[in-house]
DNA sequence: GTCTATATCCAGATAGAC
DNA sequence: GTCTATCTGGATATAGAC
């Protein structure tokens, strides 16, 4: 009876098991304190795979970073995509991004850990640092467009895109580290209410 | 004429040398990319002075973190004392943080990016994590005050924390990594602007 | 307390059989 | 392409003179 005893214990492919377990190893640990030995256990594969498909962990971080910020890219795409079609304003598509960036931070807690709460120039080089990569640029454009179409107050692109979702990322990052306990979904109302209409109870004059 | 051949290169005490030295090259090239030898050799002391003061590099990092914290925490101190002083509102006491952090940003660079911007668990252990230590929470209790006092409005507190010090805190991330080319200081009165009064032109209804 | 020289360990990377 | 066994460099940490 050989099909009992053959083991079908890694239907994945290869490279993905490799990425999955270093994805979670790397955000559990930290990059610099998992060895290639680790995550070479944790996949269930040898040293020499890694080697040959990733060359070696900086190449194991690298191609996760790419796919992660692609995912990344695309999720913000799809958002634009569906608020072209509708003629939805920038306020909308910015909250669409927040909820979705929210859920995730709950249901997709590595790929969100990796993205937003890594240092990823300690251990990734030559690559631009995140806040300048593609999503986060065209989560700047989203904004831009909502100040020339009068929608958003006229600040500093800057400041108009970190009061936006500055609040979002810091409160991700405390979610993250333990510190808020309540899934951020339950929270998202009252974060979008004070983005657009600001904290002070009187305006200031 | 000894006291011509008298070298003084060092007047400054060893550890805070040591200290010094570890924050510059940890900031630059992060924690673990840094060697005691790069520590000994940039301080100008010997291998042996580093393990007698410190017991080894997590020491130094321990050290760093605790006499930084402290100093950040002594700042917020003397912000709520001033405030006490003058009676003065929870949004100026706020206010009065983001100015100086911004500030310290630009001439205390290094102190910010270490404090603000390094990820400490992944390299000192068996400390809280940053956003629990005292400072953190007492910017979290002058904002609970200000809601109490119905001079904010009465979101949940993590949500009132973020929007108020996130997007200061984002800004500050992405001026260490070099997105924002402006000073910050020339960005704040349009931030608290924004904080307060909200990004939407118009109230949803 | 400070220094130099040295020991020890372990991670990253490679070689070569299969 | 995958594996095991091995090499090598470099980092932490120590020993012991001064």
């Amino acid at each position: 009876m050989p099909y009992l005893n053959r083991e079908v214990p890694n239907p994945e492919p290869i490279d993905c098991r490799i990425l999955t377990a270093a994805l979670d190893l790397f955000v559990e640990n930290g990059y610099h304190n998992v060895s290639v030995h680790d995550v070479q256990k944790q996949a269930n594969v040898s040293i020499g795979s890694i080697y040959n498909h990733f060359g070696g962990k900086e190449g194991i971080a690298k191609a996760l970073y790419k796919h992660l910020l692609n995912e990344m890219n695309e999720m913000i795409d799809s958002i634009i995509q569906q608020a072209d079609a509708q003629d939805s304003s920038a306020i909308s598509q910015c909250n669409r991004i927040i909820e979705l960036l929210f859920e995730y931070t709950e249901t997709k807690t590595n790929i969100i850990a990796f993205i937003l709460h890594a240092k990823h120039s300690e251990f990734i080089t030559n690559e631009i640092p995140i806040c300048s990569a593609e999503p986060f640029s065209k989560m700047r454009a989203i904004v831009a467009r909502g100040i020339k179409q009068g929608e958003l107050k006229n600040y500093n692109s800057w400041v108009a895109s970190t009061s936006i979702f500055g609040g979002a990322i810091r409160m991700i990052h405390l979610r993250l580290d333990g510190a808020i306990e309540q899934p951020l979904p339950e929270l998202y109302e009252q974060l979008i209410s004070s983005i657009w209409q600001g904290m002070a109870i009187q305006d200031e004059s």
